[in-house]
DNA sequence: ATTCCGGACTGAATCGTTTCACAATGTAAA
DNA sequence: TTTACATTGTGAAACGATTCAGTCCGGAAT
């Protein structure tokens, strides 16, 4: 049924290895015999099969990629990051969405190691280290995004979320708030770790402040719509009067759900700061305060970096690379 | 190097082909049959080379899905819909992100057909009928996503956008307003056309009313912005009273052009309503009233389509599903 | 005239899985 | 005892592109 180097090869009345030689290396073959091969493969509408192509080489030219949610736009820029570097390369990206989802993370790691794909980018879940160092060990490598690790066995691009949790905590002090409240969660994920941690070392700088920790199932904007309302239906005394969010999704619904019902007013009543700074903050009913990570080349790097990793073979020195967050002040915390 | 199915059936004792059944129909095996060649997978570490099993099987068991912008919460939306019918049969969604960009579209579409995938989902960018009827001759299905087509040849689902444009106009005429602008484009992106040529049957039908057409790069916050800028910086007596963006990325591009200035508010000047009702038009500066598409219902139906018409064989009748819009009034068409 | 060389091309072997016709064994029915 | 039949397992062929040792040939060097 479907065309084949052989059917192209009799039609041009070269060997299959000709045919070959023009797909891959066309300045070994006459220019004649390149006319009439690639006519032929015009003429039948040839069409390369890759999965024969991976078979021989025992390598395939894609990269996975399994992000977080692919519904928050941080991660779909550090997709677009990751896309751009493979693009210069000839390499395809397989997108996969774990939604902050363990079995789901491993659904799509088995799937891209059936793949034999190049290497692996990971936002990883929970704690995958056995997972990944399985992967590693049978020759995929893998790099992991947006997450510091310790651990001297993977490569890693990240932004230093302890800091940039205690440049939001930092900020909503400095604007004279005291009573803190931190939305995020689940705790797995080393990022609502970090940036936690971050807000608790800025806060313990200051004495008469305090931070409580409102924790939510996932990162999105309905879990956050959740603990804002939780919020709001406390009385006045009992409200912190600034909140930071784990991430942007997360502050866009406590504003929502703040703001929306007219007696608790963002930031009057709260002061709200979220993370990323995703293209949306800016555009949010109150302008967003948030702390920015720069997403798209975030996923370059990392993609980069992998490459680099795929080539220096498995004794290659793992590098941490870590960006700086920024500080990104808009009307939700100017009092 | 790698664990093939030749070591784990060495290390089991049994033949490659036990092995194979033991994976793919582990009942036609004896119990402890299974237990054996399983233990030796374990202790080896096989894990299946896809390329291999797709080389015979002549098929992948993957969908590509072309989006137009994967920045844009609807077509993530989307996606995901796909994405789960996919996990139903066990099929992965293979993301490629075309940037309407109609060369970016190409080589996803190369690529795709080289990976022999199942089938293709596509927003297409521009006119690409002859591409896709080549695809389709070649055996692989095509459903196209969120754009009718009278084309005979090719299923699609999709959702009125005519009915959607007139719906969003005679929203806006019937709060008043008179001078209408559409803010839009390319005009290649048949959704836009749609979505105007609805808007201009709406003014149609009321006498007094205008409409102006304000093309735009792309479907983006920041071409938004653009169009936003321009229409601030007219005289009050030139601007129109209402503008209808084609999205509601562009429609919150024009909010924050407008209304982040002071002079010009939205609604009091202005009255906006966007398109897709994406999760953040709700939590936008002035809440964004929208025409709301079921986006993960849409790619999730695109999929079922896309599997049966795989399995209808060429022969299969070609279904067209077209969803109702519906409008979602917010503040910012309400003065 | 002979040798040597390089360019152009050939075709069999290879990658790892699945499939399928067939063999071997045991068990029930005739 | 023979026949029939199911169960379990075997191993070679096939999928399609790439690679590589080797053939062929015309021309340059000796």
């Amino acid at each position: 049924m479907a065309i084949s180097v052989k059917d192209v090869a009799v039609a041009a009345g070269v060997s299959v290895g000709t045919v070959s030689n023009v797909l891959n290396r066309p300045d070994k073959v006459s220019a004649d015999t390149v006319a009439r091969v690639q006519a032929a493969i015009a003429d039948l509408g040839f069409v390369r099969n890759d999965a024969a192509r991976q078979l021989r080489a025992g390598r395939s030219r894609s990269i996975g990629l399994v992000v977080l949610d692919v519904g928050n736009p941080f991660f779909t820029d550090v997709a677009r990051g990751a896309e751009n570097r493979a693009a210069e390369s000839g390499l395809a990206v397989l997108l996969g969405n774990s939604d902050e989802n363990v079995e789901r993370e491993g659904t799509y790691l088995d799937l891209f190691e059936e793949q034999r794909v190049l290497g692996v980018l990971v936002t990883p879940v929970g704690d995958v280290a056995d997972r990944l160092t399985r992967l590693r060990l049978r020759g995929t490598p893998t790099v992991l995004v947006d997450r510091q690790t310790d651990d001297l066995n993977f490569s890693s691009v990240a932004v230093d979320d302890v800091a940039g949790g205690r440049l939001a905590a930092s900020h909503l002090i400095e604007g004279g708030r005291s009573r803190l409240a931190f939305v995020g969660g689940p705790a797995s994920i080393r990022q609502v770790g970090d940036r936690l941690q971050g807000a608790r070392a800025a806060v313990a700088e200051h004495p008469g402040v305090s931070l409580e920790v409102i924790d939510t199932e996932s990162l999105s904007v309905l879990q956050g719509r959740v603990a804002g309302e939780g919020i709001r239906a406390r009385p006045a005394a009992e409200r912190p009067d600034a909140v930071f969010a784990a991430n942007d999704l997360l502050a866009m619904g406590v504003l929502q759900a703040l703001n929306m019902q007219g007696d608790v007013h963002v930031p009057r009543d709260v002061a709200l700061i979220g993370y990323d700074d995703i293209a949306f903050a800016s555009a949010a009913v109150v302008p967003l305060s948030s702390i920015r990570q720069p997403s798209v080349l975030i996923g370059y790097t990392a993609l980069d970096l992998l490459l680099r990793e795929a080539d220096g073979g498995p004794g290659f020195a793992h590098e941490h690379i870590v960006f700086d967050p920024e500080l990104v002040v808009r009307d939700s915390t100017r009092s």
